[in-house]
DNA sequence: GACGATACGGGATGGCCATCCCGGTTGTCG
DNA sequence: CGACAACCGGGATGGCCATCCCGTATCGTC
C-alpha cells in the first residue's frame, strides 16, 4: 500500500473517530472527510460504504471494551467484575455518542455487523454475566440482551454527557435491580 | 370547516396513529397520504410541518397517559399508583414505536413541544413520582427525567413488542432498583 | 529522471423526503 | 340551481446525503 494511502486511511480513521464520538453515527461522511483533510472519494475508496467505516471503528470500540471485559474476569471475582464492566461500558457510552447509537440499535447492527466481520463481541460480556450468575450476584433469567438495552437506558443523550451524577445514579439503579434477590 | 376537510382531517389523524405505532416517527409522510387515501398535500394543509403531526398524535397519547396517572394517583396509595403506572406506561411504549421514539428523543424534543402547545404531560408524571417518594417508595435522589431514560432501557426495539417476558422483566429490574433502600 | 500504477479531489448522480403550488373539484349558502 | 370560496390531488421543487466517476496529481521503481 502506498505511503499516501496509509497517511490518509489513518487521518480518516482519527477523523471519524472524533466524529462518531461528538455527533453520533448520523454525522455526514462529508464532515468526516472536512475533519481529515481529505476529498470525500478519499473516504469512498477506503471505506466503500458507510456501514463499513461503522464497523472499523465501532467493532474495534467493542473490541477494546471486550478486552477490558477479560481482563477484570481475571482480575476480580465475577461480582465485581460484572458491576465494574457495566459501569466502565456505560461510562463509555456517555462520552461517545457514536457508540450509544450503536448499543442503542440507531441503524446499525451490532451483533449483524460483529458476525459478518467475524468478530466476537457478545463473548466476553456473556461470559462476565454467566460467571455473575453462577456466584449467585445477578438475577439468573437476564440475558445479555437485557444488560445492553437496560445499559442504553442510562445512556439518555438529553443531558448529554455532562450529568454524570445523573449517570451514576441510574447506573446504581439498574445493578441495584440486576442483583439477585428473590 | 367543511365537511369533507373535517372527514380527511380525521382519516389523517388515525392513518398517522396508526402508522406511527407500527413505524415508528421516521415513517414518511407520504405513507401516512397512502394509507389515509388522501393525497400528500391535504396532509400538508391540514399540518403544515410532520412535526404538528407529532404534536397532534404524541402530545395527545401522552395526555391519556398522564390522565391515567392522575387517576391512579387518586386511587391507589402513592408506591403501587407510580409503579403500575411506570408499567403502564412502558408498556404503551412497546406497542406504540412513535412514543418508544419521542421518549428516547429520536429526533423529537417532547418537553419543548409540549412548552410551545402549552400542554402540561410532565406534571402528572412528577406528582406521582414526588407523591412516591414522599411515602418512602422511591429513592428520592432521582427525577422525572431518570425514570424517563430508564423507562426507555425497558423499551429495547431490536426484539419488539413481542417479547413481553423479557420487557415485564426489565421493568422488574428497573422497578427494584428505583426502590427506596439505603 | 521518467514512466506506469496507484491514489486523490470534489463535482456529478441518484434516492429519499418534506413542503409548496396550482389546475381542477366539491361543498355550501343564497 | 348557481356561483364562489374552500378544499383536493399529486406532481414539482429543493435540501440532504451516500456513492460513483474521471481528469489530475503523486508515489515508487527502474
Amino acid at each position: 500500500m502506498r505511503a499516501d494511502a496509509k497517511r490518509n486511511r489513518d487521518r480518516i480513521l482519527t477523523a471519524a473517530i472524533e466524529a462518531f464520538a461528538t455527533e453520533g453515527l448520523s454525522v455526514p461522511v462529508h464532515e468526516i472527510a472536512r475533519r481529515a483533510g481529505v476529498g470525500t472519494g478519499t473516504v469512498s475508496r477506503h471505506f466503500p460504504t458507510k456501514e463499513s467505516l461503522y464497523d472499523a471503528i465501532i467493532l474495534h470500540r467493542l473490541e477494546q471494551l471486550v478486552d477490558r471485559a477479560r481482563s477484570l474476569a481475571e482480575a476480580e471475582e465475577p461480582s465485581t467484575a460484572f458491576f465494574e464492566f457495566f459501569k466502565y461500558m456505560a461510562d463509555a457510552g456517555a462520552t461517545d455518542h457514536g457508540l450509544a447509537d450503536a448499543l442503542g440499535g440507531g441503524g446499525y447492527d451490532v451483533a449483524a455487523s460483529a458476525e459478518r466481520t467475524g468478530y466476537d463481541v457478545m463473548g466476553g460480556m456473556r461470559d462476565l454475566l454467566t460467571a455473575a450468575q453462577r456466584a449467585g450476584a445477578v438475577r439468573d433469567d437476564v440475558d445479555v440482551v437485557d444488560v445492553k438495552a437496560l445499559m442504553t437506558g442510562c445512556l439518555a443523550r438529553e443531558r448529554g454527557a455532562t450529568d454524570a451524577a445523573a449517570r451514576s445514579r441510574m447506573i446504581e439503579i439498574v445493578c441495584t435491580g440486576l442483583r439477585a434477590h428473590r
